[in-house]
DNA sequence: TATGAATGAGGATTCATTCAT
DNA sequence: CATGAATGAATCCTCATTCAT
């Protein structure tokens, strides 16, 4: 251990990723402008694109973990059989992955009209789509369906949404994994296209 | 006679939401200029301000009802007792505006670190705080909370996700709605921590 | 009596004119928006457009009295001999103009850069022209020249400069007119060139 | 070598005050549009932007100098007694603080509707406003109030209205000069009132 | 490594003015 | 008499990007 492989660069280009990612937060990808980081580290714009080629550059370099992480959580996903056991278990391993990169899915989230246009977006889209495709059953009722795009929804925005709640990180994420397990387990459980749906919540009108 | 031409109280005010709307969702708020919306109509960007005072008020005026009908819900919430069944119910009738103002969310979600500065975003976080806080439990475990702030998420955000699946709109709003009931309904149920209050009026289902 | 020329026409053309001359002399001639006219008067922009062909020619109509008192006082000035007590009654005259109209000097000085490119602002400088080639001596020394522009000047300016002193608005302007016709007294007397312009003020290094 | 051609620290800067401030007297600050004074430059208006903050900001640079002036000016005023020889010599330092910046002045005049909104315009105001109080006396008479008023403004304004006499400008500055003085000696001496105050230091002439 | 200077494209907004009705 | 609708031209300003040094 110990970093032996990175090049002994200043250290500025990381200082440009913490602003950024810290502006980009705040304000949102479109809103922060170049001058703004630049201002902030107190170097000159034109500093920056030494460092990176353009702003979706800084973007991008922001989302490398994330998407390598992703990606071999898919990968690993195509390995497994398709049981309920594994799904639960991605669904566990995206929790924490999903957590551990919370800022970067503020972006994502905030910022999808833009993002949308953009490689990060488009990437991101992607993989979140392999991975729901890995929690679906073929052939599964449209509830049993629903279900499991929910478990990931709810994973993926709740990431986002139980900031504003009090109580421990962990234990709000575990509350949410277990929310996201419940939906993805009753969609396993066959007692979907009966009870549950029409029973609750429709107007008696319908 | 009769100008079969020139419209005499010209519908331009509509046409310019509807583009507005076209576009918003398309691009983005933020990325669709005036002058896109104005050479799609066939007029000049001065002839937007005519009929809306800034580019803003375009937007707002596009969430006008939607504010309306959440006010509506909000007050109907606030008038009935706090029981299940109500909140299933609240739940329920949600789903329903949600649905029909689906366009509005896609605008919301896709465009939040845009909206957040802007009054229709503030506003409409404020109204979902208020639906929010009718869901919820006082002195509820923290598991309940995280269910029943996730469970409105659900619509709120699965609106928006679920389009991209297959099926009829309407069975899937009804799936989507189980679910978020569901969500919200396990909350209520002594299965969390025995403290969330008599689950009146649920049928013993399951 | 009673006005038997002036046709019935609606008083709105009026009414402009007292709003625009208020709002003139509040935000300046270009920084007042048509729009804002018409506003305050309850009716359309291009209501003002039945009233008046331009902008400016609502800014015109206002100056119209002024110029004709200023032109009878000019050609009245021209008929008299030229010595010092017809001058010393041009200035009182000039005096009582001035005041008459003081809204107009306030529009007239505070937008002198715009009104410079208007008619309404060469006719105005000619006029003072006109009125200043009365009060001077042919053949006079430089300070006697200056001081006779500068009597006008005083006039011209003070008018709208003593309004911030506390006192009668009439005692202010006889102080005014005396101070300026002191001036130009002064500059008759021959004893300007000698005593009173090294002696007083002149730094001592010259 | 030596780049004979492009200025290595331009003064692209200094030049665009220059530009400005010759249209801004020709034209008025209003409708000299940026565009104007970039084009008269051969750059771009983004350009005028890398150099100044904003359209105004081009202004208030004109007049830091004069600012400064006069606050050396006041602030010596303040150390002074109260006595004549002194207002005296505060209106000849007046004089030449006002001709040395003789075009701010024209413009200070000539835009006073626009400027009274900036920063520039009110600074500037409030400054007359500490040297007219220099130069009042306490419980004098509206008459010796007035003058004294005026004894500024006739520097004031007729720094701006002797360029069209003939004559050299140090002796007009001169003229107007002893005009001025005169109305403030007149104001101290007993003449007005009797209650002006003794007119210690003053040589009893005349 | 970085900066100073500049650009080009584009954005929202404002305004006097016009004209059919 | 007056309005509703629209225009065209202009304005200030912002931003990502470039490049010689």
């Amino acid at each position: 251990m110990g970093s032996t492989t990175t090049p002994r660069r200043s250290n500025t280009r990381q200082r440009i990723q913490d602003v950024a990612l810290k502006l980009f937060l705040e304000q949102g990808y479109e809103k922060t402008a170049l001058r703004e980081i630049s201002d902030e580290l107190g170097v000159t714009k034109a500093a920056l694109y030494y460092h990176f080629k353009t702003k979706e550059d800084i973007l991008v370099s922001l989302f490398r973990d994330l998407g390598r992480h992703m990606d071999e959580l898919i990968a690993w996903g195509k390995r497994q059989p398709r049981e309920l056991a594994v799904k639960q278990e991605l669904l566990a391993r995206c929790s924490v992955i999903f957590h551990d990169a919370a800022p970067l899915f503020d972006i994502l989230i905030a910022n999808q009209a833009t993002l949308d246009a953009l490689s990060v977006g488009q990437d991101f889209k992607d993989r979140v789509a392999a991975l729901s495709d890995l929690l679906q059953e073929e052939n599964s009722s449209l509830n049993a369906r629903v279900r499991c795009a929910t478990a990931l929804l709810t994973l993926h925005f709740g990431t986002f949404a139980i900031r504003q709640l009090d109580g421990d990180p962990e234990e709000k994420r575990l509350a949410l994994l277990a929310g996201a397990t419940e939906l993805l387990t009753s969609a396993h459980e066959g007692i979907l296209s009966g009870t549950a749906g029409p029973a609750a919540g429709v107007p008696p009108e319908g």
